[in-house]
DNA sequence: CGGCAAACCTGCGAGC
DNA sequence: TGCTCGCAGGTTTGCC
């Protein structure tokens, strides 16, 4: 999926077309993604005025001017895509469509089906199950070395698992987190509670940093994602580690380079001299 | 409770 | 050309 910085580049794009606008009609396209639609979803957003699109860890939250909040997840594949409604051609595996009352379309288009659409109230959120356990957003100043520390603590799973477990940090997925721990210069195999107070303050920098270079960049771009623009993102020209098993290190002049392990039943990149 | 594999579903590239 | 296999950005479930 889309991890944080898609999901970022996801809702300013969506912004740009849903906010202030009434949502005129939700075509429900089928009757499930990954969860069923909630009964009578459609009937209750539409005619609602879009008040905001934001993102809390890898979820689209489209508040509307009842206290009502659609809520989307891009699952692995998922992608939204804007145009204008007229003339609109629908493409395999767009399963929702959002019209707004400025003749203009958004496709919610998922292959894999593993996203989905929910509807909590405004008040009802941050009780919601999804919502209810996430940990701290890593761009936030909630999110420092001290309290990934403390989350890190007694924790006996690699790092890596850890930082993809969404109660520790939300947002982080498979990609990034290859990557953070390459700047951290910490091993993903590391047992996540032997990291000392200054390495997790450096992981914490380092999760920071190319999240924040991710989001520039528009996130990345693999097969199934795009912007909402249908324009690509380009981060993936500036992985370090991730994908490139076999490659030279960045980093070293190690002569290994880049390995690649399965760990938890997914790929995970890193160079063994530089990372400890 | 913690940690891990498997499951959900479709598409695509590699190799034969 | 066409088949099979492995792999893919996430998250939940169930097993040990």
């Amino acid at each position: 999926m889309p991890e944080l910085p898609e999901v970022e580049t996801v809702c300013r794009g969506l912004a740009t077309v849903l906010e202030d606008r009434v949502l005129q009609r939700l075509d429900l396209r089928r009757k499930d993604l990954r969860f069923p639609f909630p009964i009578g979803l459609a009937a209750l957003v539409e005619g609602r005025r879009i008040t905001s699109v934001r993102r809390r860890a890898k979820y689209i939250l489209i508040h509307l001017d009842d206290g009502g909040v659609l809520i989307g997840h891009l699952g692995m594949s998922g992608r939204m895509l804007i145009g204008p409604a007229e003339g609109m051609v629908l493409e395999t595996h767009d399963h929702v469509v959002f019209h707004t009352d400025h003749g203009m379309a958004v496709r919610f288009n998922d292959a894999r089906r593993f996203g989905f659409l929910d509807y909590a109230r405004a008040e009802d959120l941050q009780r919601h199950k999804l919502l209810a356990e996430l940990g701290p957003e890593p761009l936030g100043n909630a999110f420092s070395g001290p309290v990934l520390a403390e989350k890190l603590a007694g924790k006996l799973s690699p790092i890596k698992a850890a930082l993809l477990d969404q109660k520790i940090v939300a947002g982080l997925g498979n990609i990034y987190v290859s990557e953070a721990l390459f700047f951290a210069r910490l091993l993903p195999t590391r047992l996540a509670g032997t990291l000392s107070g200054a390495q997790a303050e450096k992981l914490v920098t380092a999760i920071k940093d190319v999240l924040t270079r991710a989001i520039a960049a528009g996130g990345s771009s693999l097969r199934d994602y795009v912007q909402t623009s249908g324009e690509l993102g380009y981060f993936q020209h500036q992985w370090a580690v991730y994908g490139k098993e076999g490659e030279p290190c960045p980093g070293c002049t190690c002569k290994t380079g880049i390995q690649r392990i399965v760990q938890s039943n997914r790929s995970t990149f890193f160079c063994a001299k530089r990372q400890r």
